[in-house]
RNA sequence: GCCGGUGUGGUGAAAUUGGUAUACACGACGGAUUCAAAAUCCGUUGCAGCAAUGCGUGGCGGUUCGAGUCCGCCCACCGGUACCA
């Protein structure tokens, strides 16, 4: 056995044996249980960062582990890999963003073996290939048969400079990123998926999922935003016009002092015929920034219509304001305005100086809206027939009063709104929709699928070659002269169904329903946090569309979910003479000078720039912070690499990326080999003979079943991986220090080696799959099991007893196992450390936590 | 703003069901080895104090024999907020 160890030889060596013998390649096994382990495919944005290395090394050791207990798995890997980035870096480059995509693919698979990572690479697949997104495209076309498709006009972010869509994260502080122009809202024509319909279904079925994390499935559930309320309609006065609006207060509905329409709701388009001041504002309400966090923050701003509507339930007359917190998009348009007991309405009507109203007050005592609303459900007064009544009764009542009258009714609403899917830009899946001469719009023909996007395009930035190129949209359909959409899908779209391709990767159809149905559901689902709500809820939108349509027979895509945290790093830039930030990467970041917290407060990248110093983010292109993980595998190797990132943090907690030692784990790593060399380099052992060991071996032993019964609960129930490795280094600083003297000492030692190369296979493949045959165990160790508890060495004849006076630790005792109460308290106060304590007092009360605790209350 | 999370030594973190706060590791310091260095090995390391002991888990308050853990209020940071993926 070699002495040294030497990682880049071992790696290469194993890797290599697992590509000859297709160890990972997996078929459909009807005599094994299956375990599907997946980790959210990777965008191919050129090379692997900190982010993909954790999530790839947590998936990898599930499947490990999980292949140890015997089962069939399956972990494959693909591309997400139509998106943004890749027309960034066409424009950049001048190149098209196929090429740099591909060659991106190319690099990251390299790094990607090189981590060790046990894929089943025959699986891979890339979005964006025909190959892959032609069944989308058929997707998408029998879900517009099916009338889950329409098409309705929707805002986007416009640089009229550019003359171009801009993404959300392309808008920075309402302008553009690339030229700074004020960025406008533009409403154009686009499809929709309806994912509101399912909204009932992906709500209830969350009780299904019981283990994915708390936070996840409550953030799922606030997203889909279920309220109960009543729709209830406004007439115009002096008009036949009428709106609607929807609360879920309608027991305040007697404080509505005036309501509030979008700027672009149609009766205030009329309204501002002849009014020069609300067409203004009209105007500045079309191109505010409508993200729901840009709303929020953006100061609330009406013009009067100078209408007045009637109050369905008073006759009252109220006035009808324009406002730019109300959107055409959602709901109705409209809104009404309870300032007496809405936060928002309270300001705007003071702001405007329109009427206050208290209608609701406090169950005890007085209502008091001289400095606030008063935002509580409490007792109706100043309501008429209403009075008296609390929230639910005054729900009813006023639902039954409406309805009575043809005014209104109940109704459920869901914040969770319908999926928009189309975007103005090239590198992406061609909607498959075409517009005939007659102006109709039908879904692309099945035989003419798929409607393949060309690659041999060049991109200036402007528009999208395929719309740039009259010549693209051009078709014949049923002997007809035709237009192809030229919107691509968003590339959610993609991400949300390649985890059932990989079942049937070459599948003649959009997957083979009896190996999807082998395989599905994914039995643990790996991926970043920040796709709780979107990409997580589209993934289990798209499982019920694949199940409706007969493709697969479970509700939900996956089991079980872990949810990494982010790996965050410090993120650093600069502003060039055109204004612009210019992100620079940590590796060129000096830093000068740091707070006495260790906070940067002075740095400046190797052109001398002085930066400016954001705190930690999330690593990402945008800011150009990730940290490249390859030079720490040239360097310690991948196993050290792996066994790094598994014992910084638990998988969930956000890990602060910060340059400090590697070392450690790949030292463990290096004692570990040496502790082998040294076992082996003596000979072989004899069996190991329980009966015969002293009572230092057997608490040895004991040390070694109690790791191996520890290290399975974490990686398995826990799934905390830092600590299953910090229990298996303290029992290798137990077994570098146990004596080898004789044979049942070196037969014991040869127990624990074993024992332990198998605990550490997930995380640390290469060198665990090296030592096990070194130790000498015949065949590959994934062929082998996971290592089992002996329970009979468990067994303790003492205990170790805390002993409290007051809550306050004074004194160790350790007790016969089986020892009684009245022993363990007569032991514990005879305590010099316990007497000292309850001297003079007197005792009132002894806790005793069986084998644990004994707490001494004394006054 | 809203929704979700996090906050513990100099640092990453542990404490699984309310029961020894700081396991494991990094760093630092001291020592052994070495011509010297690297590597390796041994030891010390929450703060204050000579010690006894006291204090200590973002802040304030509460429940309990006992709180990092449960409850209330507050602060800071991170993620998401529907066209980054």
């Amino acid at each position: 056995m070699q002495e040294q160890y030497l990682p880049s030889e071992i790696e290469a060596k194993v890797q290599q044996h697992w590509q000859d013998k297709k160890t990972f390649e997996v078929t459909e096994d009807e005599s094994k249980e299956k375990y599907y382990c997946l980790s959210m495919f990777p965008y191919p944005s050129g090379r692997l960062h900190m982010g993909h290395v954790r999530n790839y090394t947590i998936g990898d050791v599930v499947a490990r582990y999980q292949r140890l207990q015997g089962k069939n798995v399956l972990q494959p890997i693909g591309w997400d890999s139509f998106g943004l980035p890749a027309e960034n870096a066409a424009i950049k480059n001048k190149a098209a963003p196929a090429p740099w995509t591909y060659e991106n693919i190319d690099y990251m698979k390299n790094q990607l073996k090189m981590l060790g990572f046990g894929y089943g690479w025959s699986r891979e697949i890339a979005t964006c290939t025909p190959e892959y997104y032609r069944w989308e495209q058929w997707f998408f076309t029998k879900l517009y048969e099916k009338g889950l498709v329409y098409k309705k006009t929707s805002s986007v972010n416009w640089c009229p400079n550019d003359e171009t869509v801009l993404a959300n994260e392309q808008v920075i502080d309402g302008a553009c990123w690339r030229c700074d122009t004020s960025v406008e809202q533009k409403e154009i024509p686009q499809w929709f998926i309806k994912i509101t319909d399912y909204a009932d279904e992906l709500l209830s079925d969350i009780d299904k999922l019981d283990e994915w994390p708390e936070q996840v499935k409550t953030m799922q559930r606030n997203w889909i935003g279920r309220s109960e309320g009543i729709e209830m309609t406004f007439q115009v006065a002096d008009s036949d016009e009428s709106f609607d609006i929807y609360t879920t207060r309608p027991d305040t509905v007697m404080g509505v002092t005036y309501v509030a329409i979008a700027g672009t709701h149609p009766l205030a388009e009329k309204a501002a015929a002849n009014n020069p001041a609300l067409a203004a504002f009209i105007e500045e309400c079309k191109n505010a920034d409508t993200t729901e966090a840009a709303m929020a923050a953006m100061e609330k701003k009406g013009v009067d219509t100078g209408l007045k509507a009637i109050h369905p339930l008073t006759g009252k007359l109220v006035p009808v304001w324009a406002a730019n917190f109300v959107l055409m998009n959602y709901g109705t348009g409209a809104v009404m305005s309870v300032p007496g007991h809405d936060q928002r309405d309270y300001e705007f009507a003071n702001k405007y100086g329109l009427e206050i109203e208290g209608v609701i007050k406090p169950v005890d005592g007085e209502l008091d809206i001289s400095e606030e609303a008063y935002t509580e459900k409490g007792v109706l007064f100043n309501s008429g027939e209403f009075d008296g009544l609390d929230f639910q009764a005054a729900f009813d009542a006023i639902d039954a009063k409406l309805s009575s009258e043809g005014k209104g009714k109940r109704q459920v609403n869901f914040r969770l709104r319908d999926w928009g899917v189309s975007r103005q830009r090239y590198w992406g899946a061609p909607i498959p929709m075409v517009t005939l001469a007659d102006g109709s719009v039908i879904p692309t023909p099945e035989d003419q699928l798929p409607v393949v996007l060309p690659e041999d395009v060049v991109m200036d930035g402007i528009q999208s070659p395929i719309k740039a190129d009259k010549e693209w949209a051009k078709t014949t359909v049923n002997g007809q002269e035709a237009f192809k959409e030229t919107d691509t899908f968003d590339t959610f779209m993609e991400s949300s169904w390649y985890y059932a391709r990989y079942c049937s990767p070459d599948a003649d159809q959009m997957l083979d329903p009896a190996k999807a149905n082998y395989w599905l559901p994914v039995d643990q689902y790996i991926g970043g946090i920040e796709h709780a709500c979107m990409h997580l809820l589209y993934f289990r939108f798209f499982h019920k569309l694949l199940r409706d349509i007969g493709l697969v027979d479970s509700d939900e895509p996956a089991k079980r979910l872990l949810t990494q945290g982010m790996v965050l790093a410090d993120a650093y830039y600069y502003t060039n003479e055109k204004g612009a930030r210019v992100w620079v990467a940590p590796s060129e970041v000096k830093v000068l000078e740091t707070d006495d917290k260790g906070r940067t407060t002075k740095a400046v990248d190797s052109d001398g720039n002085e930066l400016v110093y954001t705190g930690m983010s999330k690593m990402s292109k945008s800011k150009n912070n990730g940290i490249d993980p390859q030079e720490m595998v040239d360097k310690y190797g991948a196993d050290t690499v792996r066994l790094f990132m598994m014992f910084a943090a638990p998988p969930e907690l956000t890990l602060e990326w910060q340059e400090s030692s590697v070392e450690g784990a790949h030292r463990f790593i290096k004692r570990l080999w040496k502790l082998a060399h040294d076992h082996v380099a003596i000979g072989a052992t004899v069996a190991l003979d329980v009966k015969s060991l002293d009572n230092n071996q057997k608490a040895l032993r004991r040390e070694l079943h109690k790791t191996i019964a520890k290290v399975g609960d974490d990686v398995e129930r826990r799934q905390m991986f830092n600590t299953a490795i910090a229990s298996i280094m303290e029992l290798m600083n137990k077994l570098q220090k146990a004596p080898t003297a004789t044979e049942q000492d070196r037969a014991l030692l040869n127990e624990a080696l074993s024992a332990v190369v198998r605990l550490l296979y997930p995380i640390i493949p290469h060198t665990s799959f090296s030592l096990w045959n070194e130790l000498g165990h015949e065949g590959a160790i994934e062929d082998s099991l996971w290592p089992e508890v002996d329970e009979a060495a468990l067994v303790e004849d003492s205990k170790l007893i805390i002993v409290q006076v007051n809550g306050k630790l004074r004194a160790k005792i350790t007790v016969p196992a089986d020892a009684t109460k009245e022993q363990v308290e007569q032991t514990g106060l005879a305590e010099e450390g316990v007497q000292k304590h309850t001297d003079g007092k007197t005792v009132r009360k002894v806790i005793y936590v069986p084998g644990k605790l004994l707490n001494i209350v004394a006054n």
